[in-house]
DNA sequence: AATTATTCATACAGACTTGTCTACATACCA
DNA sequence: TGGTATGTAGACAAGTCTGTATGAATAATT
C-alpha cells in the first residue's frame, strides 16, 4: 500500500535513507527528512530499527548486497582470474555512474564516524574486508606468479579501487576509474607470466 | 596569554579545530567543545571566523600548508624526479602516522560535505588539485617517455595516493602506504627510461 | 592619554536533533 | 471472532546545535 511503488515500508525506508545518506552525508540527514520523503510515519521507522545507527548498519549491508551481487553477475562466464579483476573495475565504474559518484559508502561513512568503537563504522570496516578478501581471492588464481606477488598484486589493486572510487566523488566523473583499470592492466602486463 | 602554551588566539582555535575535526569529524563536532577545549570565549571564535564553515576552510587551509611545507623541506636537496616521488609517499607515510591516521582531511571532508554549492567542500577539493598538479609537475620532468605516458603516470600515482591515504585511516596504521610505495616503485620501474 | 583591538563570561534565541508516547486503523492469521 | 503484527498522525521530551547580544576587562597602538 506504499504511495509511490510496491515496496514494503521496510524496504521504502532503506532506500530513501540510502538516497539521502549517499547524496547528503550521514550526519547532514536526519531521522524526520528520512521519513518524510519515504512517505512513511515515525513510528513505523522505528518498529523496523531501533535507532539511526541501526538504520544505518542496515543501509550499509544493503549497499554491499547490491555491490556484491552485481558483481557477481557481471563476471558471469568470466573465469580467467586476470579478466575477472579487469571486469571488477569496468562494474565499479558503473555501479559509481549509477550511484551518481557518490558510491563510496564505506570511506564516506568511516570519514563521517571515525570512532572505532562505533558499530556503523565497524560495520563500514567489514564491508572493506569483504573487498580486500575479493582482491586476494583472484590474485591466488593466477598462475605463474609467487606468493609475494600475488600479495603485492592483491594490495595494488585495493588501492587502486580505493583511490578510483573517491576520486570519482571527488570529480563528479569516472575519469579516476578508467584510469585505475589501466594501471590495473599495467600492473598485470608486468607480471612475469603474462 | 594562553593557558597551556604561547599560542595566539587564533592559532589555538585553529590547533584545537584541527584535532577536534580529525579526531570527531566536522559534523560531530561542535562550537561549544572547540571554544571549551581551546580555552577561549565564544566571542572570540566569532571575532576571529564569520562562522562554522569559515573556521572549516581555514583548518584545511593550514593543514594543506603543513603538508606542503613539511613535504618541501622532507625533498630538500632530491632534485631527480623518480626519487622526488618515491619521497612523497615516505613523507606521506610519516604525515599520516603523525596525524593518527586521521590525515586525509579533504577526502574526510568531501565525504561529510558532498553539495558541491558549499565553500567547505570547494576548498577540500582545491587541495586535491594542489596534489594532482605536484605529481603531474614531477611526472613531467621524468626524461625518456611519452607525454601518454608522463599523464598515465601522474593519474597513477594520485591513485596510489589517495588510495593509500584512506586505506591508513581505515586500518589505523600505516602499511597501506608501504604498499603504495611499492606499486609506485613498479610503476616507475616499468617505463621505459629505467 | 585616548583610541582601538582583542578577549572574557555568560545568557539567550531559534531552530534543529533523536527517540518516546498516545491513540487509533488496518490487515492477517488461527 | 479474537489476537497479533503492522501501519498512521502527530505531540512531546530532552537535549543539541549555531550564532547573537550584553557588558565589561585588558592589551596594543597612536
Amino acid at each position: 500500500m506504499s504511495p509511490n511503488n510496491s515496496l514494503s515500508v521496510r524496504d521504502q525506508i532503506i532506500q530513501t535513507a540510502s538516497r539521502l545518506f549517499l547524496t547528503q552525508g550521514y550526519n547532514q540527514t536526519g531521522i524526520n527528512q528520512i521519513i518524510e520523503e519515504a512517505g512513511i510515519a515515525k513510528a513505523s521507522l522505528y518498529y523496523h530499527f531501533s535507532s539511526k545507527e541501526d538504520l544505518c548498519v542496515e543501509y550499509l549491508r544493503n549497499r554491499a548486497k547490491i555491490w556484491r551481487e552485481g558483481l557477481e553477475n557481471y563476471l558471469t562466464n568470466i573465469t580467467d582470474p586476470r579478466e575477472r579483476i579487469i571486469g571488477t573495475f569496468d562494474y565499479r565504474k558503473k555501479f559509481m555512474e549509477e550511484s551518481r559518484f557518490n558510491g563510496c559508502s564505506y570511506i564516506r561513512i568511516v570519514s563521517e564516524i571515525p570512532q572505532e568503537d562505533n558499530k556503523v563504522h565497524q560495520q563500514a570496516v567489514a564491508i572493506k574486508e569483504m573487498h580486500r578478501a575479493f582482491f586476494q581471492e583472484n590474485a591466488e588464481q593466477i598462475e605463474g606468479i609467487t606468493a609475494e606477488e600475488k600479495t603485492d598484486l592483491a594490495n595494488t589493486l585495493l588501492l587502486l579501487f580505493d583511490g578510483g572510487s573517491i576520486e570519482c566523488m571527488i570529480y563528479k566523473n569516472s575519469e579516476p576509474l578508467i584510469d585505475a583499470k589501466k594501471a590495473v592492466i599495467a600492473a598485470l602486463k608486468s607480471l612475469r607470466s603474462f
